[in-house]
DNA sequence: CGCGATTTGTGCACGAGTTCACAAGCGCTT
DNA sequence: AAGCGCTTGTGAACTCGTGCACAAATCGCG
């Protein structure tokens, strides 16, 4: 998904660990402990404990309390986080002491609801600007937003210091709007077109495809239903076999 | 994410290996796979290496052959892979020898563009029923269904025989909605909705947090930017593909 | 019919990530 | 001021996933 440096040189550690080379699994949770911090904020909980935060973020308090400790954590034993001074720390970690300006390419189906998502605003991110390649949609207000045409991208990123790109096009436009954000000097991609993007060196790319996810779970769903059928042993023979209609699922 | 059973009673080894507990790593990737080889399949392709189907795939062309000997793998040394059988052994793994029935919950902004995302449809699903628990919007037709009361739930459920759910509502909502959904008989959930859900055993849940994915590429920034006075040159060891105009990057 | 070119399948080593378990540290109480 | 209960931070074992490198297998060609 997103290439890293290998080798951490690593940044000097003044007072305040900088960007002590957190593993990246770690940076994937970081947003959920934020997310469950400021509900924790705003329910008036001034402290908490690696067990309270970590069953509100769902994940197991001691991974939670490693990756804490990775951004330099500023616990007190006994007692436990505290909420505000957490939110900072791990905004701070995450680049968010800045809002960041996103580019959005794309305002079909997908993109015109992301383009008024409240999610993104009310957690760090601005959408700075709309692009399409379709000229009848340029010139069309979206939340407060005129669509601009995909030509104008490198003026407009310039402009409004956009390092940010998200890519809500069909796939078969993805890797040429994927070029012109690269030129147009984004260096980080979240894409939503289910395609492969390459990209030069120093550019991160992140991927969601939505039919993916189904997909995972329809294997599961495949595994659970013939678990059930699993005693009497279904002889299928080459494996091609379509499995009917069983679904036996909740009745 | 998606709970599991711990132990798997490994089904009879008869022919085919029906379902060899495939590593959930594993399981992630072949939907990306299935992808892939449709596109090859569309663009005359009989056969693919693991090579070639490896980068079009955007993975390593290693793992690839280790995940496809997962699943009793039909590959054909010094020749590759035949596209067609491939896709119908992936298919029958992940289950989608039939088209799965989803109901959509939720048809706010997010709902509404997911309710008419062609990327479902294509790849194997069918989005059975839309519901909602805004009566102003119920009756109201979205790509040809009409948004139902979620009350309705249950019933519709059964009788299209609906086994995987997709949150899309505001977070405030999504744990009643999600009990609805477990209570309706759905095993598998996909959450829009940015919090944690709990629900009971067997029953499986994938998070999709799009200003996650933006936090994370948030957190990359940061540490390019922090990193632009850095010592060394930024060596790639492995790097994607290269390709376009590179530039914007370091400079 | 055998040989070489090619590509799969996999054993093995390595690295990343997770979990356990416990010592160290903090505050409250007595 | 000392003890006690609670919670963090972390060393260490372990599991999981990845990547290399090579033997086994297949096809095409001479």
């Amino acid at each position: 998904m997103s290439q890293h440096r290998p080798t951490g040189p690593n940044g000097r550690s003044g007072g305040v660990p900088a960007l002590p080379d957190l593993p990246e699994a770690t940076v994937a949770r970081l947003p959920e402990y934020l997310r469950a911090l400021h509900n924790l904020a705003e329910s008036g909980n001034d402290t908490v404990s690696s067990e309270g935060l970590a069953t509100a973020a769902g994940v197991n308090s001691a991974k939670l309390r490693k990756d804490l400790s990775h951004l330099g954590s500023y616990g007190t034993r006994g007692v436990g986080y505290d909420v505000a001074l957490l939110i900072d720390q791990i905004e701070f970690t995450l680049g968010l002491t800045q809002r960041r300006a996103v580019a959005l390419v794309g305002v079909g189906n997908l993109g015109h609801a992301l383009a008024g998502y409240a999610g993104f605003a009310s957690r760090g991110f601005r959408i700075a600007a709309l692009f399409d390649a379709d000229q009848n949609r340029v010139g069309e207000p979206i939340n407060g937003l005129n669509v601009r045409h995909i030509s104008e991208l490198a003026a407009v990123a310039a402009a409004e210091s956009i390092a940010i790109g998200v890519i809500a096009t069909p796939a078969a436009a993805a890797q040429d709007v994927a070029d012109a954000l690269v030129a147009a000097g984004v260096t980080s991609i979240l894409n939503f077109a289910p395609c492969v993007l390459s990209v030069p060196d120093g550019v991160d790319v992140r991927k969601v495809d939505l039919a993916v996810e189904l997909q995972i779970l329809s294997f599961h769903e495949h595994r659970k239903s013939s678990l059930t059928a699993l005693p009497g042993g279904l002889a299928s023979p080459n494996g091609l076999v379509a499995t009917g209609t069983e679904e036996a699922v909740g009745t």
